[in-house]
DNA sequence: AGTTTTGTACTGACCGGTCAGTCTAAATGT
DNA sequence: ACATTTAGACTGACCGGTCAGTACAAAACT
């Protein structure tokens, strides 16, 4: 078998079994023996079980946040913000272990990964910053807004959002989750 | 010592040491070396470790549930929202550690607990549901709003920005981080 | 051509250590 | 008296990490 399909395998087994039941509980073990892989290969291929969750942090959070600059690449500033939103939820129901895993570790506190949340902030949080900054720069949004803050908010509010629409409504069609998290954000709630 | 001040301090050292590096990794050993307590105590108490983590959990959203409940009780509809965010940021703000384990929890999967995550969205989130509820019924919001899912939305929205906050910039004013939160709930974002 | 070497990917038994949980006899508190 | 806590020794299961060895194909040598 290919190295990288090795490690992918790897990585999936890891995530699903992290996202269960958080880190310490996923054994080594148990994640080789999901990969279809014995222990040894982990070891091969990663050195240790800290440096195979580093590196699956990595590659999924850079592709976390590619898809979201994707999404806002071209669009007016007007636009950019709504399509932040639906490229986050459309990666999150397709990759619905990953952002629990991402959601329980980014907020962790004195844990082993400074880095690990450093990173999340980097390339996740701050796709959605510089959407807001544009928003800002083009006049569209106030200029005294907070920034960080409001791209924390903004994130956040869409990763808790999303992991409910997959654990409680499963059916429920993407667009419409869209459209109630966009009102919320423009304030077209108040009567 | 009371059994009751022996529980609570074993809960406070309990939800610091999970916070910090999760449930599997918080040995009861160590838990009990940081309440002060004999390991014995741990079972006489609670019987097993799972079931201290089950115990602490009602316990916190208990009583999380019941501060965001006091915070709108009495005033107009119109004020609970804002009453609501700032006492779940208060309570946050206090009880950090509770919150990172909160976060964990919520939204974790296949887990052994899909008891815990039940409790906190009746509990917790319930009592922003009620407040949301309250405003669509007084015509204060629109009647066709999405009401359990903006519920989530601003439970979860609050709670990851409030653990940014007390992580980046822990000596901001509480009152700043809740103006920018209103801000963005009442689409005053916008120029 | 056939043989030997080399590099890469992987295997699974094994080791030292940690963990949850048990047990007991004595102390402490009310 | 009775409930609660202490201190610590102990057990068996499990965990992260190691390591000698297997498989196999491309390269190098004769």
């Amino acid at each position: 078998m290919s190295r990288t399909a090795t490690r992918e395998r790897l990585f999936t087994a890891a995530i699903e079994l992290i996202a269960e039941r958080g880190f310490a509980a996923a054994s080594v073990d148990r994640i080789a023996e999901r990969a279809g892989v014995a222990k040894g290969t982990v070891y091969y291929n990663f050195g240790s079980k800290n440096a195979m969750f580093t590196a699956l942090l990595e590659y999924g959070v850079e592709r976390f946040g590619a898809a979201l600059r994707d999404a806002a690449a071209g669009l007016a500033p007007l636009d950019q913000l709504g399509a932040v939103v639906r490229a986050e939820l459309a990666f999150i129901g397709e990759h619905e272990s990953f952002a629990r895993l991402l959601l329980a570790e980014t907020w962790r506190s004195g844990g082993d990964w400074p880095h690990a949340a450093r990173l999340i902030r980097e390339r996740a949080i701050g796709a959605v910053r510089d959407v807001v900054q544009a928003a800002v720069d083009a006049g569209e949004l106030r200029t005294d807004l907070d920034v960080d803050m409001a791209a924390s908010a903004v994130f956040g509010m869409v990763l808790t959002v999303a992991l409910d629409w997959r654990t409680l409504q499963p059916d429920r069609p993407l667009d419409d989750v869209h459209a109630t998290l966009m009102d919320l954000l423009r304030g077209r709630i108040a009567t």
